[in-house]
DNA sequence: GCCGTTTTCGGCCCGACTGTTTTCAGTCG
């Protein structure tokens, strides 16, 4: 039994005390001792066993009890009684938004309600608003909500899939009859939403991998399943398709079969141009020069093509049709066949590349590990400095810090930062911005921190031109570093609030405000489209993992991603600066102007 | 269900918004 799964234990038996309509303070104490457990820094389960659960506040006799027969037997009895009490498809209908335990409860005792199809067929014939507390407008929501997960239904986040991705191109590679083997389509290109999986790979046996492939651990079920293409449904219903091609064919297949489709377009008709053409088979000059030298290879069986020119990989591909190398995370047909045609393919930022980072949270406001623990972790991976930027006052939701507790935390950075050597915690917030445009601290508490990230939490629901005015104004107090998430969004379950984001690349273009790219999987705000533009106009990002676990600081990594996309280059990100030159910023920016 | 102390039960995080209602409950951040 680890930590996390008990964890999880705990918030399942809150979220069904709630579907109950159990004391919400007890819930409420059950979610209070997860979050207690989980800044437990010793061994959780030598813990439970030498009885120092009194020790932690937040567990008191009543939970001490149930972790003590969950270490002791694996179950939780009250837990699997409390399940035993709701269909699992009943808690299913809280993610709809609008639905929360108090009509969940309602639908589930008065209609009978098990499931979002039985939900959705009560709407349908009208018969949820007509309870008490329901209406035409709650149908109606409920339907919108039910019609947004469907049809997000078939789309993943990339956050969610990479586990998965590499695991399967680590099996391909284990395998010994495979050569080469790569991930292909958007994954491959770093979208942040994908529909399903392509892996490309290359092999004289591709029968026997085609064989692994399908019986990989991770597969649930096979659709196709022939000598050069399969498909499987993963598990968690992602799709995804192998082929397995002749070595010699690899480079011209990975091409294909990452795209984007556009590219390959471009790609093609600059090979028309040329007198080639190009497809997932191969390059080939036009059919009438077939007699010339080399002419000998598997492209002689398709005459009628031409006789394909020899490339050993992707770059080779690129250099014959006269273009640089594009990485993958370019290849939307957005301006890169021509910078790669005049050699100006920038080189992008890699995720070695980064130095530090900021707006991370700790257990003093909705962080899951404590300062000590955030500190150690990224000493561990290498940082020279990690910004601490818990949420303010106005945010009660998530445990805002006032001045009071600011000023404690202050401290504790101060006195931490004795001990480091080569490493700095800076002192930050994630300050709220208020609904005025005001911030939440006064600008004598912002002058005290060495650095603030500007967020919009509250409110969303506003005009853009209100929204946009709010933002712009925060952004011009000289003490706002950068601007947190610029949209809100929630990738595939919140869409952005409306704000006009040119005005705001403007304004932080003239203020000298960074741009947060929150790295954040279900967030990658501000998304990866608008990048370019604003570093075209002067305009510095700087990657945050807006991390609420140690382990969540590795979220960097996609997001360095999202800006390799967004053409960024090591100079543009301003995380990638060594801590000296960050702290002259810093400075620079406190300093006015940009 | 936990905590604190006011030693045995009362308080536990606040405010805005929505849709329902006709003065407020539920949800959300």
């Amino acid at each position: 039994m680890t930590k996390d799964e008990a964890v999880a234990k705990l918030e399942q038996i809150a979220t069904l005390l709630d579907l109950r309509g159990e004391n919400p303070f007890k819930s409420r104490a059950y979610r209070t001792a997860a979050r207690a457990l989980e800044s437990l820094s010793e061994d959780f389960e030598s813990v439970v066993r030498e009885g120092k659960l009194d020790q932690v506040k937040g567990i008191g006799e009543g939970i001490r009890a149930k972790l003590q027969e969950l270490v002791a037997t694996g179950r939780l009895t009250y837990l699997e009684e409390l399940e035993r009490s709701f269909p699992a498809g009943v808690v299913a209908l809280l993610e709809i938004p609008g639905l929360g335990p108090k009509k969940v409860k309602i639908l589930w005792e008065q209609l009978g309600i098990r499931d979002l199809e039985e939900l959705e067929a009560a709407c349908r014939s009208h018969r949820v608003g007509k309870l008490s507390g329901f209406g035409s407008k709650t149908e109606e929501n409920i339907l919108a909500g039910i019609e947004q997960r469907r049809s997000y239904a078939a789309y993943h986040r990339y956050g969610d899939v990479i586990g998965l991705a590499e695991h399967l191109v680590e099996q391909l590679r284990a395998h010994p009859d495979v050569v080469r083997v790569s991930m292909a389509g958007s994954f491959r290109r770093g979208k942040e939403i994908v529909r399903d999986l392509d892996l490309v790979c290359s092999s004289a046996k591709p029968a026997a991998v085609m064989a692994a492939f399908i019986s990989s651990s991770g597969v649930q079920r096979v659709v196709n399943h022939g000598e050069t293409k399969s498909s499987v449904i993963l598990e968690g219903g992602l799709a995804c398709d192998l082929r397995v091609v002749p070595d010699e064919d690899y480079p011209y297949a990975l091409l294909h079969f990452t795209g984007s489709k556009e590219h390959n377009i471009a790609l093609r008709q600059r090979a028309i141009a040329q007198g080639k053409k190009l497809s997932e088979w191969g390059l080939f000059r036009e059919a009438r020069s077939r007699f010339s030298a080399g002419s000998e290879d598997t492209a002689s069986e398709r005459e009628s093509e031409g006789e394909r020119i020899r490339c050993r990989d992707e770059a080779e591909i690129y250099a014959k049709l006269g273009l640089a190398y594009i990485p993958p995370e370019l290849r939307e047909n957005l301006g890169e066949v021509e910078a790669a045609e005049r050699n100006e393919i920038p080189r992008l930022v890699e995720w070695t590349d980064l130095r530090g980072t900021f707006h991370c949270h700790t257990t003093a406001s909705d962080g899951h590990s404590t300062l000590k623990a955030m500190a150690e972790a990224a000493q561990e991976s290498g940082l020279e400095y990690l910004g601490i930027a818990d949420h303010s006052k106005s945010s009660f939701q998530a445990n805002g810090l006032d001045e009071e507790r600011v000023a404690l935390q202050q401290e504790e950075i101060r006195k931490r930062n004795k001990e480091f050597r080569g490493f700095r915690l800076l002192s930050g917030t994630e300050c709220d911005i208020l609904r005025d445009g005001r911030l939440d601290f006064s600008d004598s508490v912002l002058a005290s921190f060495d650095y603030v990230v500007a967020s919009v939490h509250a409110g969303f629901s506003t005009s853009e031109e209100e929204m946009t005015r709010r933002i712009i104004r925060a952004m011009e107090n000289p003490y706002v570093t950068m601007l947190g998430h610029p949209t809100g969004r929630l990738l595939l379950m919140r869409k952005p609030y409306p704000v006009n984001l040119e005005k705001i690349i403007d304004c932080a273009a003239e203020t000298g405000t960074w741009i947060e790219l929150n790295a954040q999987p279900l967030r990658l705000d501000l998304d990866w489209r608008w990048w370019h533009a604003a570093r075209e106009k002067g305009v510095r990002c700087v990657i945050n993992p807006d991390a609420h676990h140690v382990r969540e600081l590795g979220f960097v990594r996609i997001g360095v991603n999202i800006a390799r996309k967004g053409w960024l280059r090591r100079e543009d990100v301003i995380n990638t600066l060594p801590l000296k030159l960050v702290e002259k910023a810093l400075r620079k920016k406190r300093g006015g102007g940009g």
